[in-house]
DNA sequence: CGCATTATTATTGTCGACAATCGACTGTAT
DNA sequence: ATACAGTCGATTGTCGACAATAATAATGCG
């Protein structure tokens, strides 16, 4: 097991202000003051510098020269770019976890979908999501592509941005996403790569249609918890 | 016309180094120390540490927490990893500029492929790449998919990279290359989506092929100019 | 002589200070 | 009243210095 090098102040900063963006305490379009998010976090300008640097590399803020960082703003739009990338690369990720997925592999595959299943039909939300979560991860390691993996390693936070919207109105519609993932296992076990990409789109383009329903007004969200 | 600010410092730096490491001054794999780099450009180290974030982003260096930062090595298996994500990206360009494409658009397109036919026709290298960059930049535009343009403007660098590796080796084969982007080309004219991203798809497998050839010991490429 | 252990040096990480630039405001002239 | 120039506070950009950490060389021991 490679050794990961335990997290640089930056990356600390860049998940803390990212958590904040995402549960909208950072409201789209705002303006972010390096040296005031510095105070309150206690630390210099240079580290927060390079946090902005992180989180601009993850599409949470815009940092344009000599005017500072904002937070990206949310729009249908901007939901539908992301989507499409989305899909995109992960139907690749799909497609290679299924040519080069070793049994171990498929069994941390497996035992994400089980971690989904179950947490759908308990109805719970959060550990769905670290289901899914895990599923993607595992995903991603069987795909063999360290480029992609951190490319999409870095899309995650955006991801989660989109998808935190959209939480409250999830509760209902768990049990049918699980087949997605059912369908994508099976095809993977199975050995039929461009299956298990087609199943991979297919998600894709749901959860593309079911975050552009919340964006257009049904049951917005406001605040954190 | 959409104004941006102009480049930073950073940004600047970044664009130097880039070119070092595409033009293989910097060598694959080789250590690069802030201090040195900085003194070499006249520079304090704090923009130099910002560009090197930039050139993390590009997937040029690789930033270790308190080991500093290795230019990416560059390999067989490196290539094909590229070459998969360029091709899923690049895919859903055409795709979108097909459908998106305004009449500017396709002039903009056409100017280009001209560009690349003329350059072909003279066996003139340099202005063939170029000519393909401006196709990309075009097509890009026409897609209408900012986020993809940011990711794609990143990752154009590490391309220019792979590129470059193969330039000498290239003059003969420009020709055929034509073809795709004629064939992209006209049917995007035609507005035939998956007939042009087939198109991209084809190119983008052509370029991985040849690029794998390169690497694999036909003509290597030592150093710069 | 080889290997572990300790100094020494090289390099990265963080800070506070100062300079350059931007944005909002004010006052003036038309 | 409106357009414009100038001024002032807020914010970003850059620097050099110091602290913390890693890499390297030197030393001692079996």
């Amino acid at each position: 097991m490679p050794f990961t090098p335990s997290e640089n102040l930056p990356e600390q900063l860049a998940r803390e202000i990212s958590d904040k963006i995402i549960h909208n305490e950072l409201k789209p379009g705002e303006r972010v003051i390096e040296a005031r998010l510095a105070d309150e976090m206690g630390v210099s300008r240079s580290p927060l510098r390079e946090a902005l640097r992180i989180l601009e590399k993850q599409k949470l803020v815009a940092l344009t020269p000599r005017k500072g960082a904002r937070v990206t703003p949310i729009s249908a739009a901007y939901i539908e770019w992301y989507y499409d990338i989305f899909e995109a690369l992960y139907s690749l990720v799909a497609r290679r976890a299924a040519e080069n997925a070793t049994e171990e592999d498929r069994e941390d595959l497996q035992a994400a979908l089980r971690k989904i299943e179950t947490a759908a039909a308990g109805h719970d939300i959060d550990a769905y999501y670290e289901g899914i979560f895990t599923f993607a991860a595992a995903g991603l390691q069987a795909a063999r592509n360290p480029l992609l993996e951190a490319l999409l390693r870095d899309l995650g936070p955006a991801n989660r941005r989109i998808q935190y919207a959209s939480l409250s109105s999830r509760a209902d519609d768990l049990q049918r996403n699980v087949r997605f993932f059912q369908e994508m296992y099976r095809h993977l076990a199975a050995g039929k790569p461009s299956r298990v990409e087609a199943a991979a789109k297919a998600y894709a383009r749901n959860e593309k249609a079911f975050a552009l329903k919340i964006a257009n007004g049904d049951k917005p969200r406001e605040n954190s918890p």
